[in-house]
DNA sequence: CGGACAAGCTGA
DNA sequence: CAGCTTGTCCGG
């Protein structure tokens, strides 16, 4: 802090040479540059690093966060004053974090920085509130796992589905103040409740984003988690460190908050605590993984039920007699297949031509509710048309792909028992035995529904989906009924036509490495991640971007494409990737990069 | 992002 | 040449 005997600011728009000068990131789309401005006395105890403000910009009031304090202007500039500071934000070394996560996923610091910052303005900060949770009675065969730990990587401890991270998690608050990151608000609050009740100060966020911001035992959130607040922090945790759902994939920039969680325990010299019951091979590239026993592990996975439908005639439909007996025997189910609606895809049963919408080209789809025949609607312009088919004016279509709601009404038919149904749409559904969902049915349920058996009516369109990661987030699917299934008790059951596949394979066997050591050939021979690191870009302004990147010295990425109007862009690690993407300047206009997309 | 301002197009 | 559109620049 400089000029203690600084004499009162005066109003002038000509700073002072003592007057306190601060950095600000603005929190608005498209100026990404920093502005000084001029800290009022009677402010100054509240501005540091990290904290929120409201400032004027060319005019118009807008927010933006103190990225430096105490900074010297450029001079011949007639600085503001901040307008207003609007609360506590991120900690200093958050601030930070965003700096390296922007450059990381070619993003903006602004992005980050929101994410790090509390919903609603936190004028002043509640008390701390530092008491731990019990120390769990034993580990058992986790104990070993939680020996010293490396703090310049992550370490993944890979337990299996049914096995409660309570205790690890509890074990670790021992040591100080933690940070829990979680894949869904669903896992953070059940995990929450649990180590409240062993007597713990939990701070869930975003909700009780002051309390951690002000000092609590433990932090516990879904992916934005990663930039939570936690003073004193001794270890940072991620609880189902393969779940995509930690990955930012919908928009630029994709950060993954197993990467950032990585990074800032780095950072902070404390260890970073991965915890999968089927860690992905970019898990197992960024740290060593820790196993429990054989025995332990093959306890935590249902008994995996395949069910080889190479054989059966394709006019059986989705449902082998095995399939329908075994729902049958079982008092609870649940069947998982991801598509919603009645029929996914159509076509004329004369003529042969899919049923596609005239206007935009994309599938249509039977309307789910209503009156027969049901219309035909387009998910992606809302075109509405009767059931005929636009090249011969037949009105016979044939189902190529059925949907949920199809399902549920055949299998309460075959299975003879009322069939609830559940998609990420629905609000609430029916007690019923036997549930039919898409994928969201297995986020929606815990294992407290005591639904011991899941079935996956067609395994294939997750086996063969056409994504880099397509075999580890099946095996993760897996992995999941198991938990639902209650561990070795539950029972899973798959229907393919590639019965032999790895991911079977290695459910079958409890081992999660017999898919690793297939994957990986794979990918060193696509030269994919985690061999690689690469980005998708696309938008009006790529080209030039791209020429710009294919002018770096030593080329250090390789560049492919277009294929429609996106490129690739290969480097050999992330670190390389980044910093050419950093060295190019981006030309005016909308451009997109996507660092380590879901597809490519 | 959104305002300011400059350069380019149009029509009477 | 007013009146309007389109493009580029800039903000502390």
């Amino acid at each position: 802090m400089k000029g203690g005997g600084r004499r009162r600011a005066s109003p002038a728009a000509v700073p002072e040479p003592e007057a306190l000068v601060t950095r600000v990131v603005t929190d608005v789309a498209g100026v990404d540059k920093e502005f000084d401005y001029l800290v009022p006395a009677g402010v100054a105890a509240a501005v540091r690093v990290g904290t929120q403000v409201r400032i004027e910009l060319n005019g118009r009031r807008v927010g933006g966060w103190v990225v430096a304090v105490g900074v010297e202007p450029p001079t011949g500039l007639a600085l503001r004053p901040l307008e207003k500071v609007r609360g506590w934000g991120p900690e200093p070394e958050l601030v930070d974090l965003a700096g390296w996560a922007a450059w990381r996923w070619a993003g903006r610091r602004r992005t980050f920085l929101s994410t790090a910052s509390a919903p609603t303005a936190v004028p002043v900060l509640p008390n701390p509130s530092w008491r731990p949770p019990a120390a769990p009675a034993g580990l058992g065969a986790t104990a070993d796992l939680l020996a010293p730990f490396p703090l310049d990587r992550p370490v993944t401890l890979r337990l299996a589905p049914a096995a409660d991270v309570t205790p690890v998690v509890a074990e670790l608050a021992q040591r100080g103040p933690i940070l829990v990151i979680v894949p869904s608000v669903n896992r953070g609050s059940t995990l929450a409740t649990r180590l409240r009740r062993a007597g713990g100060d939990v701070a869930v966020v975003p909700e009780d984003w002051a309390q951690a911001r002000a000092g609590t035992a433990v932090v516990i959130g879904a992916r934005a988690a990663a930039w939570a607040p936690c003073p004193g922090l001794t270890t940072v945790i991620v609880v189902d460190g393969h779940d995509e759902a930690l990955g930012e994939q919908q928009q630029a920039p994709t950060w993954n908050a197993v990467a950032v969680a990585g990074e800032r325990a780095r950072r902070a010299g404390v260890p970073c605590v991965v915890v999968s019951p089927c860690p992905t091979l970019d898990l197992l590239a960024a740290g060593p993984v820790r196993l429990t026993d054989r025995g332990t592990e093959r306890q935590g996975w249902a008994a995996l039920e395949v069910v080889d439908r190479r054989q059966d005639d394709p006019r059986l439909g989705l449902y082998s007699d095995r399939l329908v007996s075994r729902i049958r025997a079982e008092p609870r189910v649940v069947c998982v297949l991801n598509r919603t609606g009645r029929a996914r895809l159509l076509a004329c049963a004369s003529c042969g031509e899919l049923v596609r919408c005239e206007r935009c080209g994309s599938a249509l789809i039977q309307q789910p509710e209503g009156d027969t025949p049901r219309p035909l609607v387009c998910p992606q312009c809302t075109l509405v048309r009767p059931q005929v088919c636009a090249e011969c004016g037949s009105t016979r279509l044939r189902l190529l792909r059925v949907g949920v709601t199809r399902v549920s009404e055949e299998l309460e038919a075959l299975v003879g028992r009322p069939v609830g149904e559940v998609t990420s749409a629905t609000v609430s559904w029916p007690d019923t035995s036997v549930l039919v969902g898409t994928e969201a049915v297995l986020h929606r349920l815990t294992p407290a529904d005591h639904f011991g058996a899941v079935a996956f009516i067609d395994f294939d369109q997750e086996l063969l989906a056409p994504r880099i990661r397509a075999a580890e987030e099946a095996l993760a699917l897996l992995a999941h009924a198991s938990r639902l299934a209650g561990g070795r008790a539950g029972k899973v059951l798959v229907q393919t036509r590639i019965p032999d596949h790895p991911v079977l394979k290695a459910a079958l066997s409890a081992d999660p490495g017999i898919l690793s050591a297939g994957e990986l050939p794979i990918r060193q021979t696509l030269r994919l991640p985690p061999v690689t690191a690469v980005a998708v870009v696309s938008g009006p302004a790529a080209a030039p971007y791209l020429d710009g990147l294919a002018a770096l010295p030593d080329s250090p990425v390789e560049i492919l494409g277009p294929d429609r109007d996106r490129w690739l862009v290969k480097a050999t690690d992330a670190a390389v990737l980044a910093d050419a993407l950093a060295a190019v300047p981006r030309p005016a206009g909308r451009l997109r990069v996507a660092v380590d997309p879901a597809r490519l």
